[in-house]
DNA sequence: AGACTTCTGACATCGATATGACGAAATTGT
DNA sequence: ACAATTTCGTCATATCGATGTCAGAAGTCT
C-alpha cells in the first residue's frame, strides 16, 4: 500500500525540497506550514509517519505532537529542530516523538530514518492477515470462501462485507475509527457518505447478533467508530 | 521481563560508565570490547538492544552489525561513533542500524534513545494488545479499547473522556491548565463553558477515587487547572 | 436486461456533552 | 476575622450532532 507522510515545516525551501525528495522515494506527501493546520489535516487523513519541525509560528511542534498523540498513539513522529540543545531534544522524545534530527540535516540520513519509522508503522499495521476462518459466539466467518454461519444459517458475504469484517476482526477489541475504516476498506480518494458504514454494521448485527439493538459483538463508540468484541 | 543490552565499546572508561548508567536504568548489561567477541556473545545469548561502537580494533562496528543482522533482522542497533561525517552515519543506517549517536554524546539522550529502541523490540515481541494500558492504584485504563477498570468494575469510556484522561496521564504529576486542556482536547475554535471540564473530572473521580471528595489521583489546582498524580 | 451490491438521502432516535443554577470552598481585600 | 469575590463541585436538564434504520437510487457484473 502507498505510504503517506505528513510534513510540517514552515520554511518553504526546506519543505518543498523535502517533499520532492520524499516523493522521489515513493511516498505520498502532504505538507502543512502551520501547527493548527497540521493537526487538522492529521485528523482528516491517515498517515504512516509525521515529520515535524519543532520551531513553528503560532503552535509549536511539541504541542502538535501532543495533539497528534491524542488521535493516534502509535504513529511515528520525526522531529526536525534547529535547536541542538539536549533539553529540547529530551522534551521532544518524552512527548512521544520517536526520532529527531537537527538542522541542517543530511538528506540521505533523513530518508533512511523515515524509512525505518515507516517500516515500523507498516509492520504494526499488518498483524496477522493470514487468517481465513474466524469464530465468535455461535457464528463463524470464512474470509476466503466469503461465507459465514450466522443465526439464520449460512450467509454469502459480499466483497465489502468481507473487507470490513476482516478489518474489525483483525483489530478485535480495539476501537476502529470511521476514518480508518473508510481509508482501509474504501481507499483514500473515495469517500462515500458516512451512512454507508452504518449499513454494513447494520447487516452484521442482523446476521450475527441475537438482539441487534443490544449488540454483543459489534459495538459503536460514539464520535469515534466501531469496536468488535469477542 | 528483564531487558538485556549488549554493549560493544573498546574504551574502558566509556564502557564502564555506560554500563553503570544503563544498569541504574534497570537494564541487564553484557559488554564486549572486541568485534569478534561481541558477535560470539550475541549468538549465545538473548538481547533486546545492541549498542555498538563503530571504531573498534580488529573487526569494526559496521561489520559486527552485518553479522548480527544475519542472526536477527529485528533487533535494534544503536551506533556510537566519534566520526561525525554523514557518510559513516548513512553507512551505518544502511547496514541495518536503527539509530546512532556521535561521541561525545549526551547521556540522558542516549538513555532515551535506548529506551525507545528497547520499547520497540519489546512491542514486536508481545503482539498482545495489552501494551497501551495504564494502571494507577486499583484502576486501569485502556486507551485503544476505550475501557477502564474502576471501583465499580468495567466502565466504557467516551471519546472526550479518553482524550482528557490521556492528556492528564501523559502529563502525570504536572499541572495542566484549563486553557491547555481546552485547546488540546476540544480545539481552537470550540470553547465550551468552563464547567464542562469539571464534569469530566467529576466523572473520573466517581470512577476511580475511593473518596471523591478527597481525591488521590485527580487533584484540582485552584486558579490553574488539574493535576493527575499516581 | 436482470440480479446483485453499494450508495444516498430522509427521518427517527439516542446519548454524549454543554449549559446554567446554586451552594461550598478558597482567596482576596479591608 | 469578616465580607466580598472568585473559583470549583455538583446536579438536572437541554441540545445538538452522531448513529440506527430503511426505502429506493445508482452502480456493477454477467
Amino acid at each position: 500500500m502507498l505510504q503517506r507522510i505528513l510534513l510540517v515545516e514552515d520554511e518553504a525551501n526546506i519543505r518543498e525540497n523535502l517533499r520532492l525528495n520524499l516523493e522521489m522515494e515513493g511516498y505520498e506527501v502532504v505538507s502543512a506550514e502551520q501547527g493548527q493546520q497540521a493537526v487538522k489535516v492529521f485528523r482528516e487523513q491517515r498517515f504512516n509517519c509525521v515529520i515535524l519541525d519543532i520551531m513553528l509560528p503560532e503552535l509549536d511542534g511539541l504541542s502538535v505532537c501532543e495533539q497528534i498523540r491524542l488521535e493516534d498513539r502509535e504513529i511515528p513522529v520525526l522531529f526536525l529542530t534547529a535547536k541542538d540543545s539536549p533539553r529540547d531534544v529530551v522534551a521532544g522524545l518524552k512527548k512521544g516523538g520517536d526520532d529527531y534530527l537537527t538542522k541542517p540535516f543530511n538528506l540521505e540520513e533523513l530518508l533512511l530514518r523515515v524509512g525505518n519509522l515507516v517500516k515500523r508503522s507498516v509492520r504494526s499495521q499488518t498483524t496477522d492477515v493470514t487468517m481465513d476462518q474466524y469464530s465468535f459466539g455461535p457464528n463463524s466467518v470464512n474470509f476466503t470462501t466469503y461465507e459465514a454461519k450466522g443465526l439464520e444459517g449460512v450467509i454469502k458475504l459480499t466483497q465489502k462485507e468481507v473487507k470490513l469484517l476482516q478489518l474489525l476482526v483483525d483489530r478485535r477489541n480495539e476501537v476502529v475509527s470511521r476514518q480508518h475504516i473508510l481509508q482501509t476498506v474504501w481507499g483514500y480518494d473515495v469517500f462515500p457518505s458516512t451512512r454507508t458504514i452504518d449499513n454494513f454494521i447494520l447487516a452484521f448485527r442482523k446476521y450475527f447478533e441475537v438482539d441487534p439493538k443490544n449488540p454483543v459483538f459489534f459495538h459503536s463508540v460514539r464520535g469515534v467508530g466501531y469496536k468488535f468484541t469477542c
